[in-house]
DNA sequence: CGTTGAGTTGATGGAACTCAAATAGCGTGG
DNA sequence: CCACGCTATTTGAGTTCCATCAACTCAACG
C-alpha cells in the first residue's frame, strides 16, 4: 500500500485505494513526505503501513472534536483548517495545514481529538493509521525518534503563532501571516511570492485574533504602501524585506 | 544514579550528585515523575539514566537560546520561566514550569534550544541526559510512546495559552492564568486555593501579552469583586466558580 | 435584473497602552 | 529596631488602536 497520485484515479467514497509502492516515489511530495519515506522502510509491516488516499471537498469535515481519530494525515494539496470549540459557542482557527504538511499529530491513537478539521478548499490527503504506524515505531526506534521530531516541530509552530499574535498589533500580524504562508509554500517548491489564499477573511481573522474588518483594512494598508497586492484571494508579495520590517515592528 | 532529596545534601556547584535508587521512591513527586518511573524500569541501562539533581538559585539561567541542551528537566520545587528572544531586543515569557512539571522536552538531543530558561525563584530540579534516555527509548518502545504522549501534552498547553490570550480580554486572561496555576498546583497535591506567585508582575504581563499595569489593575478589579485576595505575591482564590465565569466571559 | 454572500470602507466608543506620579515591600546597615 | 534607599507595584490621566455597527461595493448566479 502506498500514497497515490490523485490525478490518476477518480475518487470512490468509502473505499481505501491501494497502488504499487512506486506511486509514492512518483509523488510530488516524495522526499518531503514522512509517511512516504516510512512506508518504504524495509521493516514496514508486511500488511503495509495502511496509507489511504482521500479527496476532501471544500467544507467537508475530516474529523470532529471529541471523536477518536485513528489516523494522522499528510496534506497532498489544498488547505485544511483546524478549529477549537471556544467557550462561548464559537469555534476558533488554530492552524492551517498546507500541502506538504502533516495534520493531527497531536491526537495520538487512543485519545479523542481536541480539535475539528475542515477543508477550506478542495484538498487531497493521505491518511496513516496509528495502529500500523505504532507497530512500525516499536520495530524501528529511528522512526519513533523522527516522529518525535515532527511532533516537537508542530509544537514549535504553535509557539510561533503565540508570539505572533501576543506581541504584535494587527498590521504586524497580517504581515507575519503572509510571510509565514509564503515561507511554507516555498518550502514545498511552490513559488511563494504570489499565491492564493485558500481560506476566507473570517478564517484569517479568527486565526490571528482580530476581526475580519481589521484583516481587510490591513490588506488595504499594506497594498497602499505597495508591499503587497491583493485581489480577492490572490496575494502577491512585492516587497518581502519591507513586509518583514512591518512584521518585526521596525 | 537517581533523583535526590534536595533537603539531604548541600549543593556543591558543578558536581553531579548521586544517591541510591531508593531516594526516587522517597521523593515527594514519586508516582508523578516520569524520569523517576523510567529510571526504575528494569531495562534501564546498567550505567543508569544519568539523572542529576541541581539547585538553581533565583535569577540563574538553566540554558540559553542557541545552546545545545543535553538534558531535559523535571522541576522538583520552585518555578522556571522559559523565554523567547523577540524580534525587538526584548524577551517574552512563553512558559512557567512549576513543581512536578517537565522542561525542555522540545529541545531534542542534537538541536540547539530556541528558548532560554531562568529560575524566577530558588528551585530544585532533576536533569535527565538525552543520550542515556534515547538508549532507553530504543530498548523500550513503551517508554518512547509515553514520552511522545508527554511531548504532545506540552504542545497542547501551548495551544491552550494561545486561545487564552488570543480570544480573551485582559481581565479574562488574568482570571484564566490564576485558575490555570491553581489547577496545576492542585495536580501535584499542593493546595491550590491559596498560593504564592513565584514570578513578578512583568513576567505575568509578558506571558499574557499585556502590560504590567494592566496585570495590576486586573488583580485590583478581581479583588474588588471579592473573587480573589492579593497581597504582593500571595494569592487566594476565594470564589473559584465565579472566577471561572470571568475567564469564560459569562 | 434582483438576490445573495463575501469583502471593503466609514464613524464611533471602549479597552488597553503610555507616561508619570504615588505607594508599598523589602533588604541593608547604622 | 528603625531609618534608609531601592525596587516592585499600584494608581491616575491622556492617547491609541481596534472592535463594533452600519452602509456600501462587487461578483456570481439563477
Amino acid at each position: 500500500m502506498a500514497v497515490l497520485r490523485h490525478q490518476e484515479q477518480p475518487w470512490r467514497p468509502g473505499r481505501a485505494q491501494g497502488l504499487e509502492r512506486a506511486s509514492c516515489e512518483s509523488c510530488g511530495l516524495w522526499g518531503i513526505c514522512f509517511p512516504g519515506r516510512v512506508a518504504s522502510d524495509v521493516r514496514a509491516p508486511a500488511k503495509g503501513l495502511g496509507i489511504r488516499r482521500m479527496r476532501l471537498p471544500r467544507g467537508k469535515v475530516l474529523y470532529r472534536a471529541g471523536e477518536k481519530v485513528e489516523c494522522f494525515y499528510m496534506i497532498r494539496s489544498g488547505c485544511i483548517k483546524e478549529t477549537q470549540d471556544s467557550t462561548c459557542h464559537r469555534s476558533t482557527v488554530i492552524n492551517f495545514a498546507l500541502a506538504g504538511e502533516m495534520l493531527s499529530l497531536h491526537n495520538p491513537d487512543d485519545q479523542v481529538s481536541s480539535t475539528t478539521s475542515v477543508a477550506v478548499e478542495a484538498s487531497f490527503i493521505c491518511a496513516v493509521h496509528w495502529g500500523s504506524f505504532n507497530e512500525l515505531c516499536a520495530a524501528s526506534p529511528g522512526i519513533a525518534a523522527e516522529f518525535i521530531r515532527l511532533v516537537v516541530k508542530a509544537g514549535a509552530q504553535a509557539r510561533e503563532l503565540l508570539t505572533l499574535i501576543r506581541d504584535k498589533e494587527a498590521l504586524e500580524r497580517i504581515a507575519g501571516f503572509l510571510l509565514n504562508l509564503s515561507d511554507r509554500l516555498q518550502l514545498r517548491g511552490v513559488q511563494g511570492r504570489e499565491f492564493r489564499l485558500g481560506m476566507n477573511r473570517d478564517d484569517i481573522a479568527s486565526y490571528l485574533g482580530v476581526r475580519s474588518e481589521t484583516v481587510s483594512r490591513s490588506f488595504t494598508e499594506l497594498s497602499r504602501r505597495r508591499l503587497i497586492r491583493v485581489r480577492a484571494k490572490r496575494v502577491q508579495i512585492t516587497k518581502p524585506a519591507e513586509l518583514r520590517g512591518v512584521c518585526d515592528g521596525t
